[in-house]
Formats: C-alpha cells, structure tokens, sequence
DNA sequence: CGAAGACCGCTTTTT
DNA sequence: GCGGTCTTCG
C-alpha cells in the first residue's frame, strides 16, 4: 500500500499518520526546503536560486499535502510553464506517493485555461470543439482584415499588429479594455482612433466567428470566463484547496490574474521561481510579478532556498557577483558546500573562427580526461552564433546536437496536413480551409477564393458554407468550379468516416486522396524526400490517439520538439541561454561575451540590461564545475567585419573567480585593460588546416568512394571529390564544398 | 500560375 | 551579406 492510498483510506484526515516511515521524505530535505513544504496553509513565496532544488520542493509539497491528508488530489493545482516540466512534475510525485497522483490538476497555465474553456466554452462565446490557431493562422487573419479593411499594411506591418495584441492579450486587456495611454503608438488621421486598436477588435470578432481562439485568449477568455461566471469561478475556487506554481518569474499579468482569482477562497498559494532568472519580459513576463508578491498576497511567508548542490564556490561567486550588479532584484546568495573547484575561464580570441577552434580543442581536452561529450555545453546568446561551432565539429568530428531550431509541427508540409485535418474535425475552420483549399493546385486562384471570402463575410458565415453556396452559382467557372466541388464531396466524405475509421488511417486517406502525397512525390526539389518522411512520421504519430481532435488538441498545445529531448547519447550541446534555464552540465563554453552580441545591441539600445545580466547569470550557473567565457575581437556581423568591445559582463564578474587566458600567442595583450580593439595578428583562413586528431571514440562507416552520392544531415546532397582516410571532400549541391568527417555523412541510396 | 527581381530585416521562443 | 517574402510581369 503506498503511503497516499494508507492516507486516503485514513478515516481523519486531519490527523497525520504515526508511522515514521511515512515522514521519511522529509529527511532529504535542508531546513528552508523543509520549511517550504511543511507550510501549507496561507501563501507561499519560495526565491529558489539556481540549483538549490526547486522541483524537489514542488514535488515533495504535493506529496506532503496528500499524504498528510490535507486534500484529495483533485483539490490539487499544479501549474507548470512548459509541458516538459508539467510531465515531470506528475512523474516524480507518481515515484513518491504511487499511484492515486495521476488525479492532481497538473499541467501549464494554457493546458489547464483549455481544459476549462471546454467545459464552459458556450459562456464566452464558442462551442465546445473550437480552434486553438497557431502563429501562421494569426498572421494571415490580420492580413486578412487589413485587405477587408483598406488598410495599409506598408504602415501597419502585421506581424507588429499581431505582438501589440498579444502584449495587450498578455496584461489581460480585451479590446475595449486597452486604456489610452497603451495605445499602439499608430494613429489614424481620419477614423481618429488607433488602427491597431481597431485590427483587434474585429480580430477577436473573426476569431468568435471562426469558433477560434489564439493562445493569448486561452488565458484572457479564461479570465473572462471567470468573470461572466461567478458560480464557475467559484466551483473552481473552492475545489483548489492547494495550489502551486513553478517559474512564477515567467508569469504575465493574465496569469497573475488568473492565480490570483483562483487562490482567492482558500490562499494556498505558493509560487516558486527566481527573479534573478527571468528573462522572458520580451514574451510578456512580468518580473514585478514575483517582486510584489508580498503585497499581492499579504501575510506570506517567503522562504529562500540559497544552498547550491550544482556548482563549484568559484561558479556562484562569479555569478553572485555578476548579478549583484542588477539593482531590481529581491536578493540572496548562493552558497555551496562543496570546495575548491577552477576559476572561470576568459578566453579572448581573434576571430568567430578561432572562438570554435578554441573550443574544439578545449572539448578534445575535456574527452582525453574522461568527460562525456553529453556533459559539455555550447551556450549562445542568438541561434545563428551556433553555425560556426558546427562547421569546426564537423570538420573535427565531434558528434553535437543544436537544441531548438525549427519544430516539426511547424513545418509546411504538417502544417498543411494538419489544416485538412482541422477542416474534418470542424468545418468551420476558415483558416484552415484557405489554407489546403488550392494546395495541392486545383486551379483555385486567388480570384475564387477573393470572391468566396467577400461572400463568407458578408453573410457572417464560414468559408466551407461560402463555398458550399456560391458552388450552386456562377460566380465560380471552369476549373475553379469543378476543383471547389470536388474538394467539398471529398471533405464531406472524410467527414463521414471521422467516428468510424482509425485516426491514422483516415489521416493516410485524405492525404492520398487529396493529391497532397502525390504533390510532394512528383515534386523534384531536395527537401521533397523528408517532407513525405515528415508526413509518414506525422501518420505514426497519429496512431497514438484515440480521435483526431485528440490529436489537434495535443499538437496545437504541445508544439514542443521531441526529437532532440535526448540528453544522453554521446554529443556536445548548442544551444540558446534561453534554451539552457533549467538544465546544467559538467563544463559550458559561453560564447560571444561582446558588447553588441551579448548584451545584445537592441537591448543596450532599450536600457533593457538588467535582463541580459540574469541571462548571463543564467548561462554561468548552468556550469557544474568548469565554465569558460569567450570573447572575440573582430567579428562578422551583418556581413561587415566589426571591431568588438569584450562585453561589460566580464569585467563586472569579481576578479578572484577568474582567470584569463590572453594566450600571447594569438592576443596582443593590452596592459590598459582589455576594452582595446584588437590590433595584431593576421586573420589565418581555413578551419580545415589544423591537423585532425584520429578519433577512437567513433565508428567508422568506412567504403566511401570517389563520386559517390552522399547525404548529409546539416548540408544535404552532395557527391564526394575528394577522399583521405576519414575525410571527405564533398561538393554538395546546396552548400559549396566542405569537409567532412565520413561518421557524418550516409550513402544517398540508405537515406 | 510560375519565375525572376525587389525589398526588408537581422535576439531570445513557449504555449 | 543572406535569406525569406512579396510583387510584378510574362
């Protein structure tokens, strides 16, 4: 029996267990974690700095609270910020208490608003099935207003239109809600209001037509469900006898709205997060959030987890250090038990090129002392810094892996296979239907689908019904008429079988019948092979579902890349800062530490420093016990080469937690500081000069020959011009000639 | 409807 | 300087 199911079956649950073996969970615990989760009652604040065991705390409260007795574990909110984290919040409090968790309300803010809006979607306008659109819907409904509009979209350019209004959608402002002083900024001379202001107002119109909503309205509507709704509101605030929050840093005002209304009744609220880690402002997070947190709810108790079981003293002293330098902070330091450990090390370098030398090398170090290549991380301020890295790796053949990039349900060819899906599930889906209603071609032009959309608005109807209607007319001729009408027999029939037949297999039908797979298979560009790989995996990926509107639900709220989610096999990391909160590695390379590159130059411009420092606060303490800073002197940027300034951060980490490596060898060392634009040494091209080390930790794939056609995962086809053991000279037929190690490259014919 | 040329913008990214 | 998107023309 575990200890949840000895609890439940407890007669008095206000009357904790004797067993001690039951308080055994408490005794890994210090005394501030301890302290956050025995207080259950009234809030709590817990300031969790990086690497002190913040999930722990989470995961322990929860089992405290159902152990003890306090609440069933529906009475339980647990909100999380990513699904990842959401998943392993249930799978740890799982391991503890065994089954009788799965029944915790556990997920992220926008799962848990879905799974209300649901429940009470006819109270804020929708029915039951509505759309969650994704960023490319959005885009095109905003274009689509400026058109119906007569609205320049010169002046108003839409993807600007579309962050206004989710900025407005992140501090909980509906359109007539958006007080004057936070207009957009655009004015219009002759209507005399603000156009933007207007957009949004017709936009969320459309969205209320369309049976749609984006993702800021899962929050806003929620909000606004609350309010139309006091009994809902209330049947919600009485079953959350408990509720906590993980990275409340990251909250926007709609989510601190959204909390607060629901801790209202009971008040067990307790958020954990570290101010000195948030660094998502520019997303709508609100710092302010966690800084008030005293005030929002009076009478908390705040509880701060400053012992660090991740890093060296010499890691947190230069980020404690770092950090102190940001004056809107709550304030604490992070200690460790553990002792010695290296200085942080800077690295100046001359170039972008000679940076991932530097660091090629230093990882090759790293492997012939036993490091794993799992346990090294590249951090970057912006993705396109990781491009220079991967061309040393491959050249060096160090196995890495780029965390992030571009999703697979961001992809095209999903994209549109999903839009035929959607119009099945709910045939109102306008921007689903423009969006597969010409493609593949059926000689609909953009005439056609004009006339139907004028006709669909006017009348205040979805496009499939516009269409359906002026089919019977002559408004639509030829080829326009007969491909609408097809489509429409075809998409009522796939409707037909929605209840009946598998998901998956309806999925590989209306692909097929469609024309969409032969579209791709008659198409001879060189991504037309992985497209239709892509659509067979979103087939396999489908067969986990029980209905296709399962499916669309999980997709449009898990967008989350789960392909690169393995950490274990043998690569080097690159990724993000961003990327990087949360996770931690033996040794981290933090690259690009120059004014202009990081900081960034936009955020220098905005006085918006204090969040690149707890970027760079963020980036040290991911280090478990060695971290290296590198700067570069000149670098190519926007095409131009610029001198740089080494950033500001380095000289604002204390001196006694670093050591600099000026190597005279490549870097004129300037005895005034090292503010000095670089001045000797020649640039020395070629990354393929320096000699490569033979490598006994790969595999080799061996029988490659002159003129073999061969695939390669970052450069794509190519044919080999050049061979030397493991070596290749590849000319590839989008990316010029590299080289590369042959572990990297796959015959074409196996791809 | 497709290809070619002009044009722009260029941090971070989850849901 | 590049790459994606939009426009225009045949």
């Amino acid at each position: 029996m575990t200890a949840l199911q000895a609890a439940l079956q407890n007669e008095t649950p206000d009357s904790p267990m004797t067993n001690e073996n039951t308080f055994n969970y408490l005794a890994s615990l210090n005394e501030p974690q301890r302290c956050a989760v025995e207080t259950t009652q009234g809030p709590v604040l817990v300031l969790a700095g990086a690497g002190t065991g913040k999930t722990k705390v989470l995961t322990t409260r929860i089992a405290h609270i159902l152990i003890q007795g306090k609440a069933l574990p529906g009475q339980i909110l647990s909100v999380t910020f990513t699904n990842k984290a959401a998943h392993e919040m249930k799978s740890r409090v799982l391991s503890m208490i065994g089954s009788g968790g799965e029944g915790v309300w556990s997920g992220t803010f926008h799962s848990l608003c879905v799974r209300m809006l649901r429940r009470h979607a006819e109270l804020i306008d929708r029915q039951q099935n509505f759309t969650i659109l994704d960023t490319d819907d959005q885009l095109r409904l905003i274009k689509q207003i400026l058109k119906a509009e007569n609205m320049d979209d010169k002046a108003l350019p839409p993807r600007h239109i579309l962050s206004v209004i989710g900025r407005w959608k992140d501090r909980a402002f509906l359109p007539e809600k958006v007080p004057s002083s936070e207009r957009s900024g655009y004015y219009d001379e002759v209507s005399k209001e603000d156009p933007v202001l207007r957009v949004y107002r017709i936009y969320q119109e459309r969205l209320r037509v369309l049976n749609a909503m984006d993702f800021g309205d899962l929050l806003l509507l929620t909000l606004e469900l609350f309010k139309r709704s006091p009994d809902v509101l209330e049947l919600y605030q009485k079953q959350f006898k408990y509720i906590l929050v993980d990275e409340y840093q990251d909250t926007n005002v709609s989510q601190y709205l959204w909390l607060r209304l629901l801790a209202q009744k009971h008040r067990n609220i307790c958020c954990v997060g570290d101010d000195d880690q948030s660094i998502y402002s520019w997303r709508g997070a609100e710092v302010s959030n966690i800084l008030r947190f005293e005030k929002d709810f009076p009478g908390a108790l705040v509880v701060r987890l400053e012992e660090n079981y991740r890093s060296t003293a010499h890691i947190l002293g230069a980020a404690g250090g770092l950090i102190t330098q940001n004056k809107k902070r709550l304030g604490k330091t992070l200690w460790t038990q553990k002792e010695g450990g290296e200085r942080l090390i800077i690295k100046h370098v001359y170039n972008g090129e000679e940076e991932a030398r530097f660091a090629g090398d230093e990882i090759e170090a790293c492997q012939r002392n036993g490091l794993s290549l799992s346990d090294i991380a590249i951090l970057v301020r912006a993705s396109f810094q990781t491009r220079e890295f991967e061309d040393r790796f491959i050249s060096l053949g160090i196995p890495y892996r780029v965390v992030g990039g571009p999703r697979f349900y961001e992809r095209l060819e999903i994209r549109d296979a999903m839009a035929y899906l959607r119009m099945v599930q709910q045939p109102s889906d306008s921007l689903a239907f423009e969006r597969i209603i010409n493609t593949p071609r059926r000689g609909i032009g953009a005439t056609s689908i004009q006339t139907l959309n004028q006709y669909a608005r006017l009348e205040d109807i979805p496009l499939f019904e516009a269409a359906h209607i002026l089919i019977e007319t002559d408004e639509l001729r030829g080829k326009a008429k007969t491909g609408l009408q097809s489509l429409i027999n075809d998409i009522l029939r796939w409707q037909s079988l929605l209840k009946t037949m598998a998901p998956d297999e309806l999925t590989r039908m209306i692909l097929d019948e469609s024309g969409y797979t032969l579209m791709w298979q008659q198409d001879k560009s060189p991504e037309a092979g992985g497209r239709l790989e892509n659509l067979k995996e979103l087939v396999d990926a489908i067969k986990e579902f029980e209905s296709v509107g399962q499916f669309l639900e999980h997709v449009s709220l898990v967008m989350e890349n789960t392909r690169n989610a393995d950490f274990s096999s043998e690569l080097v990391t690159l990724m993000t800062l961003h990327s990087a909160k949360g996770l931690e590695f033996d040794t981290v390379f933090l690259a690009g530490w120059e004014e202009g590159t990081f900081p960034h130059q936009k955020s220098i411009d905005e006085g918006n420093l204090e969040e690149e420092r707890r970027l760079a606060y963020v980036g040290i303490t991911r280090a478990k016990s060695k971290a290296f800073i590198l700067c570069a002197m000149n670098r190519l940027i926007h095409g131009t080469w610029q001198n740089c300034i080494p950033s500001r951060f380095i000289d604002e980490i204390p001196a006694e937690h670093v050591s600099r490596e000026d190597s005279t060898r490549v870097f004129k060392f300037n005895p005034h500081g090292t503010r000095e634009p670089y001045l000797g040494f020649s640039s020395k091209k070629s990354s393929t000069a320096a000699p490569l080390k033979p490598k006994t930790y790969q595999k080799t794939s061996g029988a490659f020959d002159m003129g073999d056609r061969v695939f390669h995962v970052k450069f794509g086809y190519g044919k080999i011009i050049g061979l030397s053991g493991e070596k290749l000279e590849i000319h590839f037929d989008h990316s010029g000639i590299k080289n590369v190690v042959s572990s990297f490259v796959k015959n074409a014919k196996d791809v």
